[in-house]
DNA sequence: TATTGTTATACTCTATAACTATA
DNA sequence: TATAGTTATAGAGTATAACAATA
């Protein structure tokens, strides 16, 4: 039973890619959508030489002085060995000290040493700028939308 | 000026973790929020032997018969160096195959063999499914609304 | 016995330089 | 001269096992 003229050439090329599929998940949206922050993020964590993991970290220390390093794994999802580095490095900047724990002498307590809260404070203001622009396209309230509508997601 | 009493204690311990400051930021919400979904992702489509680029290379071949390398390298933002071996990979499984590109010898078009087609409809139908639950504390209406300010983000 | 912090190490992912065949 | 695809390789990120000190 052949046909009159063929469905599809064998061989054909493609002019525009049609994503439609991956764009109708939740998942590629958020991945496409963070990656695209993230991007942003890095170029003006660069002049305070802090990665975006460092910055989590100088924030997370300088809204919870004597957070360990367990405490801090846990929170930003870094398995202990990986964070020991990290640690040392920031620890080697002085922007960060290791303090005896309260209770538990296995454990030490981060503090933020008074350049690390100088840079926390000066990193965070750019955050918030940047905050700002990300969402430059966003009205309050979508913005407002988004932040809930992402945390019920992961929550 | 001694004060009467301390404002802190010098080495205090951290009860639970204060993540005010970082969940305020659209970027740490949005990568929260793509990691768990990522997560779940990766458990489902295990049983398929891909990972989420092996997923995504597959919907958009199948969706775009004859797409090149270089096409997919920019649509999922993989550097041509790293796509050759998922290529090949997928290409030894029988998946896809290579054919010569109808106007430049030296690109190949690349198509879903029939135990392709096959694959990419099964691991299309559980994203689907996947994707409703999900999305399971969210309404219709606000999972849509979630989509569009997403794509409002990195559009 | 379990947990904190650590070392060593392996594995994956991502990035850069350089090459060929063709446009 | 520029681009598609490839090779080799370096670097960053992430993972597991095992250990000492302390709970």
């Amino acid at each position: 039973m052949p046909s009159s003229r063929k469905s599809a050439p064998p061989n054909p090329a493609v002019e525009t890619v049609d994503t439609g599929f991956l764009e109708s998940l939740i998942g590629y949206n958020a991945r496409r959508a963070s990656l695209a922050i993230v991007e942003v993020f890095m170029v003006r964590m660069a002049p305070y030489d802090l990665r975006i993991v460092d910055f989590s970290m100088l924030s997370l220390i300088a809204h919870n002085p004597g957070i360990t390093s367990r405490q801090l794994c846990a929170t930003l999802g870094i398995l202990p060995p990986n964070l020991v580095g990290l640690i040392a490095s920031l620890e080697k900047r002085e922007l960060i000290e290791r303090r005896p724990h309260p209770h538990d002498r296995r454990a030490a307590g981060l503090h933020l040493s008074a350049q690390g809260v100088e840079l926390a404070r000066q990193a965070e203001q750019t955050a918030a700028a940047l905050e700002t622009e990300a969402a430059a396209r966003l009205t309050p309230s979508e913005r407002k939308t988004l932040m809930r509508l992402l945390q019920k997601i992961y929550q």
